[in-house]
DNA sequence: CATTATACTGTATATAACACAGTATTGTCA
DNA sequence: TGACAATACTGTGTTATATACAGTATAATG
C-alpha cells in the first residue's frame, strides 16, 4: 500500500468516526464537564478527539439546545462547564437507540462478506 | 418533542450513518453488482440509501482505484457492473477492523452513560 | 398504450469535521 | 525567577461528502 493509498484510508476512517462524535460526546455530558476534561475523558477512553472539532460541536449542540454551559469564575481558572438538559437526555437515548440498530445492521452486512 | 426539535433529531441520525455508507456498500462489492441491485440489496436488508447518495460515492470510490466498473450490453438492459478489486477488498480489511475496534469504544462510552 | 420499475448521468448546495491562528492563565522545575 | 509545558478557550477559513434536484431512457406489466 503506497503512500496516497494510505492517505485515502486515513480519510475513509476519519469519514467513519465522524458521524459518531456526536454520539460520543453526548454520551460523556450526562455529567457536568468542561471543554479540556471532555477532550482528555474521551482521549484515555480511546475515542479521539481534539480541540478544533469539539469546541465548535459543543457550541452547537447548545445552539440546538441539547445541553446547557456555564462559566464557573470561583475554579483555579476560569472553565465553561457543559452539560446535557433533558431534551440532550432524550436525543441522547433516541440516538443511542438508532446507533444499536445501526450497528446490528452493518454487522450483518460484514459477516455476509466474508 | 416538537417538530423542530424532530427535525434535528433526524439530521444527527443521518450525520450518524453518514460515516458508515463506505463501508455497508463496499461489504457488498466483493462480489460484482451494478446500481440498482445494490441498492436494493442494501434496502432489503435495512440500509437506507438513495440514487442520489450511492452513484456518486461508486463514482468516487473508482476515482480513488478501489473498484473497478466495466458496462454490460448483453444483458436485458444495459448495466454499468461494479467490484472491489484487490485493492477495495484490502482497504474494506483494513476499515472492518477499524469499525470494529471503534464500535467497540463507542459501546463502553455508551454503558458507561447509562 | 399508459404506468411503473429499472438504471443511470450531471450539477448544485448545505453541513460539519478539521485546520490554522490567536489569546491568556496556571503549574512546575531547574 | 523565568522558561516551558499544560491548561482552556475563541474565531475564521477550507474541504469533502451526503443529499437534493433535474434530466434521460429502456423494459416489463396489466
Amino acid at each position: 500500500m503506497n503512500n496516497k493509498q494510505n492517505l485515502e484510508l486515513e480519510k475513509l476512517k476519519q469519514e467513519m468516526r465522524r458521524g459518531t462524535i456526536v454520539l460520543a460526546t453526548m454520551s460523556q455530558l450526562t455529567r457536568e464537564q468542561y471543554g479540556y476534561s471532555l477532550i482528555k475523558s474521551l482521549n484515555e477512553q480511546g475515542f479521539e478527539i481534539g480541540q478544533d472539532t469539539l469546541y465548535p460541536l459543543l457550541r452547537r449542540l447548545e445552539e440546538q439546545q441539547l445541553l446547557d454551559s456555564e462559566w464557573r469564575v470561583e475554579d483555579p481558572r476560569p472553565r465553561r462547564y457543559y452539560r446535557l438538559n433533558d431534551n440532550g437526555k432524550e436525543v441522547l437515548r433516541q440516538l443511542s437507540e438508532d446507533w444499536r440498530l445501526q450497528t446490528e445492521v452493518i454487522r450483518r452486512l460484514l459477516n455476509e462478506a466474508e
